[in-house]
DNA sequence: GCGACAG
DNA sequence: ATCTTGTCGC
C-alpha cells in the first residue's frame, strides 16, 4: 500500500467535503457504526435510531476478515470496507455517526469524511481522543479545536468525566453536528454508538465460540 | 532519529 | 482496538 499516494488522494478528496447542511432539512434519523476485532476477524455493527422518539429502527451486523492493520491517519483502510457494507445493508440511515474523526485530521479527511464522500451520505465524526489541534477558549461545556487558525472541530464535555471530539464528516455544519451529537447522547456519549460498540463485541464473541 | 498516535 | 481480575466509584 502506497501511503504517500493515498495521502495525496485524501488531500484531493478533502476538497469535495461539504461543510453545509443538506438543504433546509435535517433528518431525525441517526445511525451509529462501530467495529470490534479479534485476530484476523472484524465484526461491525450499525444501529439506526430516531432522535425524537428514541426508538431503535434497525440494526445490522457483518462479520468479515480484516483487510488492513490500523495505520495512524489511514483509519479508512481498516474500517472503511466493513462500514461501507453495513451502510449498504440499511434501508434508511439518516445521519451517520462514526467512531473516529471527520475533517479533524492531518489532511482534513478522516474516516467519517471518507465514508461521507464514498457513499454520498451525511456523516459526523465522534472521537474519544484528540488527534490534533489546540483547544480554543471554552464556553463551559464546549470549545473549538483549532489548527493553523482553522476550526476543525469541537470538544464537548457532556458529562463530568470524559470529553468527546466532534467534527464535520460530510454534508453538515459543525454547529448542526454538535447539536445532533448532543441530542443523541446519554451520559456523555451518543447512544447509537454505544449500542453499536456493544453489539459488535457481542457478535464477535458469539462468532468465536 | 525520536516520540506521539482516531481505533 | 486488544490482551485481562479484581476493584474503586457513582
Amino acid at each position: 500500500m502506497d501511503l504517500t499516494a493515498l495521502a495525496n488522494e485524501q488531500k484531493d478528496l478533502a476538497k469535495l467535503v461539504r461543510k453545509y447542511d443538506d438543504p433546509s432539512y435535517t433528518s431525525p434519523i441517526v445511525t451509529g457504526v462501530d467495529v470490534a476485532y479479534a485476530k484476523d476477524i472484524a465484526a461491525g455493527c450499525a444501529v439506526v435510531s430516531n432522535n425524537y422518539t428514541n426508538e431503535i429502527i434497525d440494526s445490522s451486523v457483518i462479520i468479515k476478515e480484516i483487510e488492513s492493520d490500523y495505520i495512524h491517519g489511514f483509519f479508512q483502510l481498516r474500517e472503511g470496507p466493513i462500514i461501507i457494507e453495513l451502510i449498504r445493508s440499511l434501508e434508511m440511515q439518516g445521519i451517520i455517526l462514526v467512531d473516529g474523526n471527520g475533517i479533524l485530521h492531518p489532511r482534513r479527511f478522516g474516516l467519517a469524511s471518507y465514508l461521507g464522500i464514498k457513499m454520498d451520505v451525511q456523516t459526523i465524526g465522534v472521537a474519544k481522543k484528540l488527534m490534533l489541534g489546540e483547544m480554543g477558549p471554552g464556553t463551559g461545556d464546549s470549545a473549538e479545536i483549532i489548527q493553523d487558525r482553522e476550526v476543525l472541530g469541537k470538544v464537548l464535555w457532556l458529562n463530568e468525566r470524559k470529553p468527546i471530539y466532534v467534527s464535520i464528516g460530510h454534508r453538515i455544519t459543525l454547529d448542526t453536528a454538535v447539536k445532533i451529537v448532543s441530542e443523541s447522547s446519554v451520559d456523555g456519549y451518543p447512544e447509537v454508538l454505544r449500542r453499536a460498540h456493544k453489539m459488535s463485541k457481542e457478535a464477535l464473541n458469539r462468532y468465536k465460540d
